[in-house]
RNA sequence: GCUCCCUUCGUCUAGAGGCCCAGGACAUAGCCCUCUCAAGGCUGUAACACGGGUUCGAAUCCCGUAGGGAGCGCCA
């Protein structure tokens, strides 16, 4: 595993828990890891986090699978890529979690808890209302062999709690905060298996990653204040930890978590809307990751740029108008047959390679959106567009004159604007905004728009003198 | 409530005691180019949350205040 006379090698993960769509967060996550990796040469796992059956949905994992790869985010093992550190769900390392609880419960550094979840959430309450951190308050703890005997015999269901010692400091270096110590009696025993025999979170995380041999763990700030329970179990376990280090979270444009109130939050949402994903990718890159390259980087040059030192330890407002920027550079880069893809929902049945080419090469330096397309799908194709006010005072100074010479060249020349405008401008010698304006806007019905000459390029035969001609 | 994390232009950020009356990118404003829009070129506006220390010197170190966030779950 471990190229000869080097550094190990680097291992990342993504871990997300299939119980919905592909948050920004996650994402962002996993693009980070990704490129943790890649930038190394290293690998980058996908682990599902589905211990809740209750939530957790095989639909979701594979609607998450599907939006990494979108996002270009691959994994070189995962749950439809095992390999010998697998089963990549941890629904399927049951036999794996029950070794680590036995060795656990061998040290007895864990003990059951029959402990109600009324009883529990009574205590907190009382906790809280007293002014105090809402722990668990230990009942079971201290229960004597025969005490546990007898619940047991009762037939109550128990967890297994671990058993957190008193007065000790736990420290561990996060490779974005760096040095970080916790005081042991501040964490409550917290359940390490649920009742029902599943791994709870804290220990299925942070054992897969050991045994995954997983070396940096790049994850959301809400794991910080998490960790030194993730060490304490690793420690009991005899196991080593990979490096943690914290990102902290996307919030929105007001500094609040970020949730559907500010912005879409899905990648889901995104893709749907016609983003591109190297634009998506962009945006997160630089949400709480800085570089001194510009523009519209490749997923590999991501890759090389990637530097931890570079990581933001304050929380990066999603700004949707900076990823429209990111966008659009997105959508200008685009190849020809990607642009075709990207528009193609939009285009009328039927139209050919070569029309398609040129509508397309006329719209896309305008457009941002796919919606932003739409209307001029019936401006170049529909029939004539009718004109607004303006429009109509525009056309009506020209005059019949400007539009009979118009109407003439266009039927001469088909859709040629040079030849269309030079005619024009013989017969009335306008130049500049007064030969042009009248011309765009009895074709387009629109002031503004994209470049006249591709336009009319896009338009089938025959429509432009007849849209001239209406006002000659 | 307790513990932890955070705070530099509108936004993302550079900055590890003098190189900073704070640099870049994007946004924004003006000008140029131009048939409109977009693109492009040039120029500009704009920030160290606040208060105390330490130091010859602080955006950078220390303490406090304020504000934001997270964790304290048989969620992950």
């Amino acid at each position: 595993m471990s190229p000869p006379g080097g550094e190990p090698q680097r291992v990342t993960r993504f871990a997300p828990s299939p119980t919905g769509e592909l948050h920004l967060g996650n994402a962002r996550t996993a693009l980070f890891n990704l490129l943790l990796a890649r930038s190394a040469g290293g690998r980058f796992l996908l682990r599902i986090e589905d211990t809740d059956a209750e939530r957790s949905l095989d639909s979701h994992t594979t609607a998450l699978m599907a939006d990494l790869r979108w996002l270009g985010i691959d994994w070189d093992a995962g749950p439809d890529r095992e390999d010998e550190r697998g089963p990549y769900r941890q629904s399927q390392r049951g036999a794996l979690y029950a070794r680590q609880f036995a060795v656990l419960e061998r040290q007895e550094v864990v003990y059951p808890c029959f402990c109600t979840p009324l009883e529990l959430e009574l205590s907190r309450r009382a906790q809280l209302a007293a002014g105090k951190p809402p722990r668990y308050a230990g009942t079971c703890r201290d229960l004597t062999p025969a005490g546990r005997a007898h619940r047991q015999a009762q037939g109550s269901a128990a967890t297994l709690r671990f058993r957190v010692p008193r007065g000790e400091r736990v420290r561990f270096e996060d490779f974005v905060h760096g040095p970080q110590s916790f005081l042991s009696d501040d964490i409550g025993d917290f359940v390490v298996r649920r009742a029902d025999g599943s791994a709870a979170f804290f220990f299925s995380n942070a054992v897969d990653d050991a045994c995954m041999g997983v070396t940096q763990a790049l994850r959301g700030e809400d794991h910080l204040t998490n960790t030194p329970r993730q060490l304490l179990i690793l420690a009991a376990l005899g196991l080593a930890p990979p490096a943690y280090g914290h990102v902290a979270l996307i919030v929105g444009a007001d500094g609040a978590p970020l949730s559907k109130r500010h912005a879409a939050v899905s990648v889901r949402e995104y893709r749907a809307r016609g983003y591109q994903p190297l634009a998506l990718a962009n945006h997160l890159f630089r949400l709480g990751h800085s570089t001194p390259l510009h523009g519209l980087l490749g997923l590999e040059e991501m890759a090389r740029a990637f530097d931890t030192a570079h990581l933001g330890r304050a929380p990066a407002r999603f700004d949707e108008q900076q990823l429209l920027v990111w966008q659009k550079d997105a959508v200008h880069s685009l190849s020809p047959q990607a642009a075709r893809a990207w528009l193609a929902p939009l285009l009328p049945a039927g139209l050919d390679a070569h029309a398609t080419d040129a509508f397309i090469d006329a719209l896309l330096p305008n457009v941002v959106l796919p919606e932003d397309a739409r209307p001029w799908v019936d401006i170049v194709f529909g029939g004539p567009p009718p004109l607004g006010a303006a429009g109509e005072q525009l056309v009506r100074e020209a005059g019949a004159g400007y539009f009979a010479a118009a109407a003439a060249a266009a039927a001469a020349s088909g859709n040629d604007l040079p030849a269309i405008a030079g005619a024009v401008r013989e017969a009335t010698g306008r130049k500049g905004a007064a030969l042009y304006m009248p011309l765009r806007v009895a074709l387009t019905g629109r002031e503004h728009g994209p470049e006249l000459a591709p336009l009319l390029r896009a338009m089938p035969a025959g429509k432009a003198r007849e849209r001239l001609a209406r006002f000659a």
